[in-house]
RNA sequence: GUGGCUGUAGCUCAGUAGGUAGAGCACCUGGUUGUGGUCCAGGGGGUCGCGGGUUCGAGUCCCGUCAGCCACCCCA
């Protein structure tokens, strides 16, 4: 093959976006240690049955296989059981397991690192893509006010991308006890059917959601209306309207309806403290359910605002059961932002771009082969400095040296002494500097001559399409 | 994993009824003999995603495969 094609689903950024996905990433790190998570990695593969145990289809767990065992051990390899991990939830959980002893508690950790799923890749999905989780994990009792707290963090996260030119974000909330309350006191049971049939009503519509709650969930005609009635309620006076829904549908009886008001104290703690730190951004939504079976409090989505097509960028909730080593369970709760997802869309929408793809702010001209180490001296001298500097390849004309930073976005050619460059250079040591950007040319000197802050190194800035 | 659309030079694309591949931009060289971006002239570059088949002959038809996008599924 002349040239290697691309792996499905495996996306690679040129330098120029690696330079924004990079500056999400510090800042997420940032911001994730402004409030006080420790970072932690966890290895790559989990044995199969721990990651199994979130319920997962096996087929989007990429399986290990040594490649000896291969041929030998057919129909054999697979058991070895070693996968990688789609997530960092689940090998979070055992961490805290394996760890436990080790660990203060609650335990705040942040975690940025490449997940593998074998799904079929579109725009903003991939096969092996970063994400960048916060949680906090609990031995026993997790207090709810920690379910107010992260969804904040996150809005924390998005507000310092925002002057890169990242769209504002809105982070919807729902909490399983209401949807759950709500619809045993309606006389459902299956409340998982009615969680997965209520979360596709954006991509169905109502009437559809309306079947699929009969089929699936064996509601009646009247539950799946009032279902419907929950699902519509958003923004950010929800609580008594679901309460006075739930009144007019008879939801709010027994052990459902104490589950439900249980359900709507925290959902209206959670909106009470956004409304204050972080206005706008969070707001309920109670159609959201998530696909996972695990959580039982808090659910978060959120999406980029007028990007809602790409689907979510940071989801998340509270679990109560994922860790547990027999005596001691560690409720959890946390959320997960899709860094490659996020940064795919950046850039191909020229969201936020790079000044320019490579460290250099300045490239040193080399006047001849002979002279090359006069050049790299100079080079020398910036560097010890702070500034990212680079010879010229060839000591060639040097129109051609000014064009090969043009090229590469480096903002300044220095032109070291010459015989020819004497008239005007400066007196002391002969050296100019030029901003090839407005052609304006100074003498300079090696030892104290430095780049305004904003050329010093690459930086995302807001693209032409950010606005 | 299922289904649909697409795949020609670095990029955006043309390529007519199957007859041995083109444009613009980009790139290189020279004009400007050591200071780029304009202009002018010239030049290099494509196993037509890959593999197989039909045919005297395939970029053009058929099959497979890979990749990209879309829908489903699921989710970041």
């Amino acid at each position: 093959m002349a040239r290697p094609t691309p792996l499905s689903g495996f996306p690679e950024w040129l330098p120029e976006g690696r330079v924004v996905e990079q500056h999400v990433l510090d800042t997420l790190r940032r911001t994730f240690e402004l409030h006080g998570f420790a970072g932690i990695e966890t290895r790559a593969v989990e044995p199969l049955d721990q990651l199994l145990r979130k319920g997962e289809t096996s087929k989007e767990i990429y399986v290990l296989r040594r490649l000896q065992e291969q041929e030998a051990d057919e129909g054999r390899g697979e058991q070895a059981g070693l996968g990688l991990h789609f997530d960092l939830t689940v090998p979070f959980a055992r961490y805290v397991l394996e760890n436990a002893g080790k660990l203060h508690f609650p335990f705040r950790r942040y975690q940025i690192q490449k997940v593998w799923r074998g799904e079929r890749p579109q725009e903003g999905r991939f096969r092996e893509f970063v994400q960048a989780d916060v949680d906090v994990v609990a031995a026993g009792e997790l207090p709810y006010h920690y379910e107010v707290e992260l969804p904040l963090v996150m809005a924390d996260a998005f507000a310092a991308l925002a002057d890169v030119g990242v769209p504002p974000v809105r982070i919807l909330v729902n909490n399983r006890k209401v949807v759950e309350g709500f619809a045993r006191g309606l006389g459902l049971a299956d409340v998982d059917a009615v969680l997965r049939a209520v979360d596709k009503l954006d991509k169905v519509g109502p009437d559809a959601v309306a079947d699929l709650l009969r089929a699936e969930a064996g509601a009646s005609a009247e539950q799946a209306a009032a279902m419907l009635d929950l699902a519509a309620v958003r923004g950010d006076d929800v609580v008594a309207r679901v309460r006075a829904l739930a009144e007019r549908h008879g939801a709010r009886t027994g052990a459902g309806g104490d589950l439900l008001d249980a359900g709507l104290a925290e959902l209206g703690a959670l909106l009470d403290a956004a409304a204050t730190r972080a206005p706008g951004v969070i707001t309920a939504d109670l159609k959201i359910a998530r696909g996972l079976d695990y959580y039982t409090g808090s659910v978060y989505e959120t999406v980029l605002v007028g990007h809602e097509d790409l689907g979510s960028i940071c989801s998340g909730g509270r679990y109560d059961a994922l860790a547990s080593d027999g005596t001691t369970t560690y409720p959890g709760v946390g959320l997960s932002i899709g860094v490659s997802r996020l940064v795919s869309r950046l850039l191909s929408a020229g969201l936020v771009t790079a000044t320019r793809g490579v460290p250099s702010a300045v490239v040193v001209a080399v006047t001849s082969e002979e002279t090359r180490q006069e050049s790299e001296a100079v080079a020398a001298a910036l560097r010890a400095r702070g500034i990212p500097t680079e010879v010229a390849p060839a000591a060639a004309k040097f129109g051609k040296q000014i064009r090969y930073a043009d090229r590469r976005g480096v903002p300044f050619v220095w032109f070291p002494p010459t015989a020819r460059t004497a008239e005007g250079a400066d007196a002391a040591t002969g050296h100019e500097v030029k901003d090839i950007r407005s052609g304006e040319q100074v003498p300079a000197d090696p030892a104290t001559w430095t780049p305004p802050a904003e050329d010093l190194l690459p930086r995302a800035v807001p693209g032409p399409a950010a606005g």
